[in-house]
Order: structure tokens, then C-alpha cells, then sequence
DNA sequence: GCAACATATATCACCAAGTGATATATCTAA
DNA sequence: TTAGATATATCACTTGGTGATATATGTTGC
């Protein structure tokens, strides 16, 4: 299972988990929501994606999910595990923490013309 | 000033770019910033530090602010551009939109014990 | 005066991770 | 029947982060 993998995620793995929080989806699935949920800004190509999913696979954040109603032979589904979920969780918490904080200090960005 | 660099950023991008944003800082207070600033989960070692510094520079993402009240002659100290802010902005917008998407699928994290 | 430690910058060699390109096969719609 | 979407897979390459180490100065306590 090698090493442990923490916070702060890469966006990658990040998105990887997050489309998993919706539901099981086999890899291509995993693609497309990754680019729906960042509204367009991440896109992840299949090297990447496929990357990705074997590391968490052998990180036991996420699992294959065999013999349910998958009539397709050729998909691989997956499932966010436990520890995936926890570890989704607490980046989520990081980034709300990280938010506050950028609030707190009322820090505004510049306006800039493109 | 080679390639644009987009969100989202990379966490040693992030933590420099949101720590001068608090104000110039040079590149040792940025590391202990980092650090302050993610509550211990973010770490950044010099090799880290200097690296993403220069590539900020080259980036016109940060710039070296000199002459001002700065007596000590090895501190180097960098400022946020306009680009670099806007950039910062744009990567908490993003995280914002994803917190609020989380939310919004009343997603939940498992509890397990460490 | 000097030992111990924090401050401060810098660089090397290495590795983890992401990526463009490409390949292959099936399914769907015109 | 062909064009394009779906679906998975892998190669070679690049980017970027990292541990280790080096060097020098500032600070504190004895």
C-alpha cells in the first residue's frame, strides 16, 4: 500500500476522489465529471487519469467494484473506500479552513483586464 | 515569462502566492508563513521555496521589491504582482465554487478511527 | 569568547507525478 | 460505413517538488 498520501491533495487525485463521492463510476466516467465539476478548468487526459487510479487503487482509497448490474464487460467501475472518503474529507476541511482564513483577512484580488 | 500557468495551482504556488499576500515577505518568512498559514499540513523545505520563487519571478508573478526600509543586505524580498494576485483570486474562486458544489451534494466523510 | 540554534539563501541529484501522443476496440448515429 | 463518442491502456518525456547538504550571519545564554 506504500506511503500513506496526505493532505493537501493533488488535483488529480482530488478529483478523482470527488467524482467518486457521487456515486460509482467506471474511469471514462471519472474523466468527463472531473471536467464538469471544475467547470471546465481541470482536464484530465487518460494518462493521467489512469495513473491516478492505480495509485489509489494500490493506496486502498478507492476499489473495483465487480459483479453488480455492469453488463458491460469492458468497464472497470470504482468505489471511493473508507479511508478515500476520510481523506476527501479532510482536504475538503483544508480548503474551507484555508477559505475562512483568505476571508478573515479580507484579502481581495486586483481587477485585471485579460 | 514562458507558459501562463493556470489554476488550479500547485500547493508550493499556492502557499507563496497567499502568504505575500498578507504583505512582502522574503523567502524564509514565506516558508514559515506556508506553514502558519495551512496549520502545520503544508510544508515547504528551501529546495521547494527557491525553486517555485524563481519560477514566480521568470512567471512576473511575484516581483523583488528593493530599496525600501530594508537594512539587512542578504534578504531578498518579493512582492505580488497585479498578475499574481489576480492569479491567487482566481484559485479561490475556484476552491469556493468547489466547497459550495460539495455542500450542495450534501456529501458527508465517513468517520474512522486513526 | 564560544557553543548552540535560528535565520537566510542556495544548489545538487533524485523521484513522484502528470502529460501529449498514440494505440486499440466497441458502441452510436447519420 | 464512416465518423465520432465511449472506454481502457501504455510509452516516453517533462515538470515540479524534495531530502540532503552547504554556507554565512544573527541571537541567546553561559
Amino acid at each position: 500500500m506504500s506511503q500513506p498520501l496526505e493532505v493537501p491533495l493533488t488535483p488529480a487525485v482530488f478529483f478523482t476522489l470527488f467524482a467518486l463521492a457521487g456515486g460509482d463510476k467506471h474511469g471514462y466516467a471519472i474523466m468527463q465529471e472531473a471536467r464538469k465539476l471544475s467547470d471546465g478548468s481541470f482536464r484530465m487526459g487518460p494518462a493521467t487519469l489512469y495513473t491516478t487510479v492505480q495509485r489509489l487503487l494500490e493506496l486502498d482509497l478507492i476499489v473495483e467494484v465487480t459483479g453488480d448490474g455492469e453488463p458491460d464487460g469492458r468497464r472497470r467501475t470504482y468505489r471511493l473506500t473508507d479511508r478515500g472518503s476520510a481523506l476527501l474529507g479532510a482536504e475538503l476541511k483544508r480548503v474551507e479552513a484555508l477559505l475562512r482564513r483568505a476571508k478573515a483577512m479580507n484579502w481581495k484580488p486586483v481587477e485585471v483586464k485579460p
